[in-house]
DNA sequence: GCAGTATTCGACCGATCGGTCGGTCGGTAT
DNA sequence: ATACCGACCGACCGATCGGTCGAATACTGC
């Protein structure tokens, strides 16, 4: 299921064959067949795998407490580390995030990672809630927050050879993970304009 | 090639045959064919035209002057006002960012796309070392910088049918493009966590 | 030992894939 | 009128697609 992953994460769902995925994994067609009813079932699977593990980790880090804006950085931390533990794990999230349209089915599967997904936005949603009551985070569009999170951190760890390209070097490296933390979390505290006016 | 745009941006490139473009425009796959060589050369030809329009319009923004951080608001209403004009042009563009693996070919029209692309980075890489230079930007990693920038743009105007889930309405109203708008300059010019010691 | 279940496989299916080929048709310059 | 050309098309190609089927093989509890 990791060498589906992977293949999925390079080429998208139309653009692996099962044939590949099988000779990858060192079985044959059929025999994948056996255990993933169909194609779709065996994607479904691979997306809800991360997101289920993406949402058991989040919960867990933000059970151990603290201020919101603490725990905020707290979910960034987790976040970015579980999507740099494989560069897969980036491409096929953010593949699921913005190819909707694709397999609309109701497999078990697939009602699971939604619900997965929805959770974690929703943790994400109630944590900037209440960093905004407590006057920790500044007001303003909760929805618009939640995407640029999201885009800021996934898209990173999925921009593959352009990321690589634009930072100069591996963003998958241990030192480039701990600098795109301190640069996103930076980023939250302090915007990146300076404005005279302010002190 | 609007019509394959569209379709290349729901599916992607392995996702659509030409048969169905050429369905889509109401011509044969054989006059496809006569037009591009080859499947890899129209989509090529369709990244790249985005990519040319973006580079033009920033360009052309660019030009009429103003501080750097003044400068920076605009290529961010830009990029979005483009991103936004059809919901084809993001997604492509995101494509085209991460799904790198893909058509290394040498094609002249994907030769010319990462030129456009290149140009687009290389502008917004100086506009902001010249902030920093004259202290409107935060010292800080300017390929993160970047990389953040169209993580915030780019994913937000791809992200179709989540993105409609998480806003709660579609992004690409117009007053909710111009929302985004105010939300990304917001982030950039205040972050989002208030820090208590600033003052 | 044996029954039963799970895993694996090769062979095969119709459909579709990207791409080619030969040729028709309407314009246009001479 | 003729010669040329680009746009267009239907028919066809081998390869691959997702998926099925029946038969082996391995592993289990008894």
């Amino acid at each position: 299921m990791e060498a589906a992953e992977e293949l999925f994460a390079r080429r998208g769902f139309a653009g692996v064959g099962m044939s590949e995925i099988a000779e990858a994994v060192g079985l044959s067609k059929s025999t994948l067949f056996h255990h993933f009813r169909t194609k779709a079932d065996l994607y479904a699977a691979v997306v809800g795998r991360i997101l289920a593990e993406i949402d058991l980790e989040l919960t867990r880090t933000l059970a151990r407490g603290g201020g919101a804006a603490e725990r905020l950085d707290r979910w960034v931390d987790v976040l970015i580390d579980l999507l740099a533990s494989t560069p897969a794990h980036a491409r096929v999230l953010l593949r699921s995030l913005f190819e909707d349209d694709e397999l609309s089915g109701e497999l078990p599967e697939q009602q699971e990672a939604d619900k997965a997904l929805y959770r974690i936005l929703d943790q994400a949603r109630s944590l900037l809630k209440e960093g905004m009551a407590s006057g920790e985070v500044r007001a303003a569009s909760i929805p618009h927050l939640l995407q640029s999170l999201i885009g800021m951190v996934v898209y990173h760890f999925a921009s593959g050879e352009v990321g690589d390209g634009i930072v100069g070097r591996s963003i998958f490296g241990a030192d480039e993970v701990e600098r795109r933390k301190r640069e996103v979390k930076a980023f939250l505290h302090h915007g990146i304009i300076i404005d005279p006016e302010k002190n």
